[in-house]
RNA sequence: GGGGCGAUAGCUCAGUCGGUUAGAGCAGCGGACUCAUAAUCCGUCGGUCCUGGGUUCAAGUCCCAGUCGCCCUACCA
């Protein structure tokens, strides 16, 4: 695959429907950490995220608290969704609404232009209703009527009769595309991932495809179609397009940035919502002649209980809630460590709160604490030079490039997990490496220190701890991604050269980059133990 | 009804193309060490790979049938 010149990734726009909880913050998370790994290598990314504001939902939603649909968005957009992004520490380019002007705009052009087109056709949507559900189901859904009921059909929620209703919309022909798009997943295997998820999808394609009805004449918050204002477009035909209207379709004064930014790279979804990403989004798209997104990918649940985390069962957890606990860095590196990222995973307070102490305080926390503490006590916190390497410090900084290598194939194959796994064989490896070379009996021998019991430059002593300082210095490299608070913190204590982010990813793969001299300080822990409570 | 995913150590999970004695982390147990956040390091205990068939020189892995769990089936990451 070729380097594309930007790395566009987006992850789903979110429903305004409710508060988010941290199913939602764990696939922001995710995309924040690919993005921020790529502009790390140096590379011109592009992070989209934003909010889903339109449909039926939302409205009787809004309705219920009494306020107009916009009201009720933009309250939950400002006090909910917006603030979700600085308390996870989320580095986003840009965040759309559905309900921003350029969005609407564009999105009526674009519809114009498939209608103008012939692409899209009226027609009657004529289906069995379910009162009480609102909404037309099918056959699937339904029971046979036993009884007094006895020939009719019910809706197996409310075991009640349906009725025959009918409905003029407008439609999409999604069924004409049913060979394109199984071409495509032949032919781009990359283009849904996981396997199981690009599996999950063939098969559903290979079923046949119904036309999509793409408006709605029953409700109107949403947006208009352009020709026929009795109309709404369906909520999924509006709220794809965002990864489109947000970098400039349709808008004559965005055409280079559009043209330099899309094709997206990576859309960044949930595998509930995988059909709409992976079947209609790139039919409309084909349908506009408009070059298709490299890959969709489908990342898991987060299951609490062993079951899908849900509101109605009371299991929705805020991501506020942990966060003040934890801290965003132990949020943001929990989901990712311990959740392999395309399979669900379980979550409970148990393992979270063992992986902080076990991993990040005990293991990173701790290490960074010992070695600044031992250049402060040793060499007044400034770093010695260093002097004859021997097989040990070798040994390290080969762990160090082959957890870089490792880490870098593991973000090209949207493997978050492997690659936080990669990086913090680095952890271990350092631990191991001060267990072993003891600079706390080296400093003993003689020769190591001088009358004041100062350590001496160049030798033994200084060897070790300059090179457990490099070690660190490439882990807050290699983690600034996905602990950035504490990467920089780090980083910081280290007295190291710049700014953390325009240090090349490349870098943490070799020792050396620490000059002589530099200020050590021991700062306040990176992740102060956290006892039970 | 149709479809997908999963089941591996007490817990949470890896396991690539079928290939030696099935791995990791945590928890447990034993030891070493004292620079550090009661930390770190080493060793060790622990398995009917859901069940039953099949293919194969060889199956956790492939095929068939089943059990259990979760989910999708067109508006919840």
């Amino acid at each position: 695959m070729a380097e594309p010149s930007c790395f566009y990734l987006t992850t789903p726009i979110y429903y305004v429907n409710d508060a988010p909880h941290i199913g939602h913050a764990y696939t922001t998370v995710a995309a924040d950490i690919l993005t921020r790994w790529h502009r790390q290598r140096q590379q011109d990314v592009w992070f989209l995220t934003g909010t889903d504001e339109h449909g039926e939902k939302v409205m009787r939603t809004a309705q219920a608290q009494g306020v107009a649909p916009q009201q009720w968005a933009d309250r939950l957009v400002g006090e909910e969704w917006r603030p979700l992004l600085d308390l996870l520490e989320i580095k986003n380019d840009d965040f759309i609404r559905t309900t921003d002007e350029r969005h609407v705009v564009a999105v009526q052009r674009f519809i114009q232009r498939l209608y103008d087109e012939g692409q899209i056709y009226k027609g009657n949507f004529e289906g069995p209703y379910c009162v009480a559900c609102e909404e037309y189901k099918l056959p699937g859904d339904l029971i046979e009527g036993t009884g007094d009921q006895e020939g009719q059909l019910l809706c197996k929620i409310h075991g009640r009769p349906v009725e025959l209703l009918s409905e003029e919309n407008y439609f999409f022909p999604l069924s004409q595309y049913g060979d394109r798009l199984l071409a495509l997943y032949e032919e781009h295997p990359e283009f849904v991932q996981p396997a199981s998820a690009r599996n999950e999808v063939i098969g559903f394609v290979r079923q046949g495809l119904r036309d999509l009805s793409i408006s709605r004449s029953s409700f109107d918050w949403g947006i208009e179609l352009p020709w026929d204002s009795g109309h709404v477009l369906y909520v999924w035909f509006d709220a794809l397009l965002n990864y489109a209207t947000a970098i400039g379709l349709e808008d004559a004064d965005k055409q280079a940035e559009f043209e330099r930014i899309w094709p997206a790279s990576v859309h960044l979804v949930g595998k509930d919502i995988l059909r709409f990403h992976a079947v209609i989004w790139p039919a409309m798209l084909m349908a506009a002649g408009l070059p298709l997104p490299e890959t969709v990918f489908a990342h898991g649940w987060l299951l609490v209980g062993g079951e899908k985390m849900s509101k109605t069962k009371l299991t929705g957890i805020h991501p506020r809630e942990i966060v003040e606990v934890f801290g965003a860095d132990a949020f943001r590196y929990y989901f990712t460590r311990a959740v392999q990222f395309g399979n669900d995973g379980s979550f409970s307070w148990e393992d979270l709160s063992a992986r902080y102490n076990a991993e990040l305080a005990n293991g990173l926390g701790n290490l960074a604490s010992r070695v600044t503490a031992m250049i402060g006590k040793y060499f007044g916190g400034a770093l010695p030079s260093v002097g004859g390497l021997t097989d040990a410090e070798a040994g390290l900084e080969a762990v160090a490039a082959k957890a870089l290598a490792d880490a870098e194939a593991a973000i090209d194959r949207i493997s978050t997990t492997d690659a936080v796994s990669a990086v913090w064989t680095l952890v271990d490896a350092t631990n191991q490496y001060l267990t072993e070379q003891e600079p706390w009996k080296v400093a003993k021998l003689p020769g190591e220190t001088d009358e004041s019991g100062a350590g001496v430059q160049g030798g033994r002593l200084a060897t070790i701890l300059v090179t457990a300082a490099e070690a660190l210095r490439a882990l807050s490299v290699l983690l600034n991604p996905v602990i950035p608070t504490a990467s920089a913190a780090l980083w910081e204590s280290l007295g190291a050269d710049g700014d953390l982010a325009a240090a090349p990813l490349a870098s943490a793969g070799s020792f050396g980059h620490l000059a002589a001299g530099t200020t050590v300080t021991k700062g306040a822990a990176l992740f102060p133990r956290i006892e039970e409570e």
